[in-house]
This record gives structure tokens, sequence and C-alpha cells, in this order.
DNA sequence: TCCTGAATAGTCAAATTTGACTAATCAAAT
DNA sequence: ATTTGATTAGTCAAATTTGACTATTCAGGA
């Protein structure tokens, strides 16, 4: 549903074809949704024939055919239907990166501290690259500004609990 | 990878039939995953192939037969290498929901405004069920607090976006 | 000119996930 | 004693998702 509502607002700003749409969603909006490319095509399949959008085919240069795609008014209904779905619920994300948390217990304290500062570390790389995104105008800048505001809660969070691990395992100088 | 780590790390701490490891799954950690009860079947087959878990019928009172799961040498070896495999690793989830906020501008404010406070009610309800679950001892644990972490920071969040908006459609009295 | 690697555009078989179903047992109200 | 509804336990066909592949074009160096 959500990735029907993002495929039908890429194409009610410009119309695109298959191919750059999968590839703008995996650019910028990775932290939306791990939507990949014959996903982006089954769906924009399924959007045809249930009238939201057509497809024709295109040609620039010498360059192969290309399929694209633009709303019909049906497709404009969907897309502001599902937009206000969207927006009124709340709907977590599930974090699957957890499960390893739910068995800390398993290892001794050292190894877990060990462990969590490497995820710390590819975290603080996340955070530096989603800070390093230059602004673009426009509502997709809030998704932008969720995803830091996200990641600074989570190293504030992993902090936390590296430091509830020190405390009884590191030793004190 | 870690749905495998989860239905492990479960049969590690008590052998368990598939039913229940279901249902354990969605009542305690629906905020790590949302593993279904045929997903379930599907990865117990999978890892009783692989050779990491084995099967076995019991039955009590007479209630039909029940498949009971339980580790194998090979099934901890491998709760142990995706354990760390998963502590090591930052992977962030991904925010289907925030779809809705990329293409916010296609409403006017006053609508936005009202559609994310019905969202900001919804959050508010899950935070106060979060923060109302009842502290089990364990690893467990951390998975509770990370979701309330979590969803206080979306809180504070929402409510920027709200005044955000609220700054240039709201009227002042 | 020719070769190599990257970008473009899309497809397909296979893996994964799920909604909807079956079927049995139990609890408890009529 | 029997109907109703909830719980237990699991299955299955269908929907969805993906990794790996094809095939063409372009850019730049040897």
């Amino acid at each position: 549903m959500d990735r029907e509502l993002l495929l039908l607002g890429l194409l009610r700003q410009a119309e695109m074809h298959g191919y750059q749409l999968a590839e703008f969603i995996q650019r910028n909006l990775a932290s939306c949704t791990t939507l990949k490319k014959p996903t982006a095509y089954y769906l924009l399949d399924r959007m045809e024939k249930s009238g939201w959008i057509t497809r024709s085919s295109e040609r620039e240069g010498n360059r192969p055919e290309r399929n694209v795609y633009s709303l019909t008014p049906q497709g404009e209904a969907a897309f502001d239907r599902l937009l206000r779905e969207n927006l009124a619920r709340y709907q977590p994300a599930a974090f699957e990166n957890d499960i390893g948390l739910a068995f800390l217990d398993a290892l001794d304290e050292p190894e877990a501290h060990a462990l969590l500062s490497q995820r710390r570390a590819a975290l603080a790389a996340q955070l530096a690259q989603a800070r390093a995104i230059p602004p673009h105008g426009g509502s997709h800048q809030l998704v932008i500004q969720h995803l830091v505001h996200h990641l600074t809660a989570e190293m504030t969070w992993l902090d936390e609990v590296l430091a509830g691990l020190a405390a009884s395992s590191v030793e004190p100088e």
C-alpha cells in the first residue's frame, strides 16, 4: 500500500520510466523503503491493470524503448486516498536488528560490549552520511530530517546500553 | 537471517512447538519483527533440513500431536554465529510510514495538520501501551526499553513537524 | 580502433511471506 | 446434553519480493 503510494507520488510529480523510479527510490528514499527494481515493475504492472497509471513506449536517441508511466485520474484519486490513510496512521517500523539484543545475555559482557561497539561505529557512519545529505527543497526534506532525528536517538540509546554493560564489565583504571 | 536467530534463540531457552513460538513472537516481540505463523513453520522446516533443529512429535492429554523442536549442536553454533553478526551490525529499520511525509505538500496545511494529529493520537496510544508492559527480567527487557525510547523520540519529532505546520497555517487567536 | 567497465532498462525463476482456511479440543452458557 | 465461541495446531494456494541474469549503449583509455 505505502509502496504504491510512493510510486504514485513520484509519477504525480513527473512521468518517469520504471528504471528511473527504482533508481530514484534506492538513491533518495532508502530510509523509507527497501523496494527494489523487480518489485517496482511488479507494482507498476498491477497499477496499470487497476487503471491507475498508463504505460507508453518512448524512445530517446537510439537507446532501446522505455516504458514511461503516467497517472490517470483514477490514479490521482488513489494517491489522494492512500496519502490521507498513510498520514493519519501510525505504523511503527519493525526493528529486526533488535532481535540480537533479546539474547544479549547469551554472551559474556566483554564480548557483548565489543560487538555493540562495532555496531556503534556502523551507526556513527550512517549518521554522518545522513547529516551530509545536501538539503533539497520540499517535503522530501522531512524524510531526511526524520532519519537524522531517528539515528541520533539510536546513538543515545546505544550509548546507554553500552554504559550499562561497561558498568559491570569494564575494569576501572 | 534475523528471523532464524529469533527462532533459534527462543528454542535455546526452552524447546517449544511451532504454534507456541509464533504466538510468543506476536505477543512479546512484535516490535522486532512481523514474522507470522506460516513463516515460522516455513523457517522451522528449513532449519530442520539444515540440521539446526530436530522435530519430535509429542502428545499431551488427548490433544492432537504437536511438533516440538529443539536445537542440535549445529543449531547452537549457528545461533552463536548469527547472534554475533546481528550485534556487530547496524541495520536501520525502513520507515515505510514516512512515505506520506514525502508528499505532504500535496495537501493544504490545515488538512495535513489534522491528519498528522490523528497520527499523533495513534502514536500516543502505542507509547502508553509500551510503557504499561510489565518488566520481565533478562535481555528481553532491552527490546521494550528500545521501543519506548524510539516511540518517545517519534513523539518529539512529530510534535516538531506539527509545530512547523501550525506556524504557517493555524490562525493565532 | 578496440577493449573494458559502467550505466541503462528490464526480465525471470526461485525464495519468501501471507491471508484464509481446516480441524480438533475445550469452556461455559442454554 | 448441545450449541456457541475461543483456543490450539497447523496447512495451502496465492501474493509478493528478490538475486541473478540478459542485452544494449555509452565513455574513456590503450
